[in-house]
DNA sequence: GTCTATAAACGGATAGAC
DNA sequence: GTCTATCCGTTTATAGAC
């Protein structure tokens, strides 16, 4: 729920049909991914006529970018949101929650590896934007990882840069095997492969 | 190059029409995914009308199903090829390798995983062919693991597996993220994180 | 802002001639 | 087997009334 401050006083907000969009794009996208869905759809489940759609996203393609940013910037915000000062693996353990919101009712995948999938259809701004989400998580497990075998809690080889990186993938497709044999227990199949015993 | 035996005599075989587009399929899946290629794209590329390829493949699903079953297949051949005698390392280079295959000119990723992010379009008896190569190469991975283990080159924790799957989850990851970035490094990263020092 | 109406292309699919 | 012709719903997008 979101609030507004108007005129100096707090209203509670009730979406706007433009916040609704972004939401249901955002669910859409990590259902059946860009070439899935359509104006139609999001038609359907707001109750506005397509034609209302494109006053406030000309294009498919704008629609994306926005979903994408808005996406990115909410779990990038929980991600910094994790307390700093907790040890390293129980921060991993919250990460694999945090990750694990994507699977959604268990039908859903994480919106920017469903995008990475589809790049070959999306245009440049997307690919960056996809990019830059990538880097942000795999940059934070890369540092989160280093911790770790400070602390004796993580096993890890090599640079903190590469494993961040190959860690970000696991999630990526964990959550995607995750959701093709309808289990939930891939995730924290990562996470425990990680943990020093 | 396939050839035929035909009255007792081994000809060269020019690729069947048929055979050209279970090939362009697979590739315009890894591409662009299943929704994200039509009927008229496969038309253009082999050079018949739409209506011919419905002679074929009578509805889009029929084609996707006879394509993960050949990729399947020809994967999994050269999987099962790999000399069991070898030491688990060189194993697991050679398995990074031909996965790398997957990437094309760079511009693809593997059919399975790519079919896995669009499984919510798509009928039960693909989702059972998908889960069967994922199985596979869960599979073959986590004994590879094992013996890596043992023979002390090949760095595991928790059960062969669940580091099957991990592992496995990390390819898809890396290949979409190879992509995405444009590097063909990612995968080479996945096998240095389980190199043993 | 939202609607009706419409455009113009594309989607998978079928019938029937050759 | 391959084609022409066609069906009919879908898709993204625009124009213009309210």
């Amino acid at each position: 729920m979101l609030y507004l401050q108007v005129d100096k006083v707090w209203y509670m907000h009730t979406r706007t049909i433009r916040e609704q969009l972004l939401d249901y794009a955002q669910t859409l996208i990590m259902l059946r991914g860009y070439n899935g869905f359509s104006y139609r759809d999001l038609s359907e489940l707001v109750g506005v006529k397509t034609s209302s759609i494109h006053y406030y996203f000309p294009s498919k393609e704008d629609l994306v970018f926005e979903a994408v940013n808005v996406y990115s910037s909410e779990i990038l915000a929980e991600l910094y949101a994790i307390d700093p000062s907790q040890p390293a693996h129980l921060r991993l353990d919250r990460y694999t929650r945090l990750f694990s919101k994507a699977l959604g009712e268990g039908d859903q995948i994480c919106l920017c590896g469903m995008l990475a999938a589809d790049m070959a259809s999306l245009p440049e701004h997307v690919r960056q934007a996809v990019q830059s989400f990538f880097r942000s998580n795999e940059t934070w497990l890369g540092k989160l990882l280093t911790e770790g075998r400070k602390q004796g809690t993580l096993v890890v080889s090599g640079s903190p840069e590469a494993a961040g990186r190959v860690l970000f993938a696991s999630f990526q497709g964990a959550v995607i095997a995750s959701r093709l044999f309808g289990v939930k227990t891939r995730l924290e199949e990562v996470t425990q492969a990680y943990r020093a015993l």
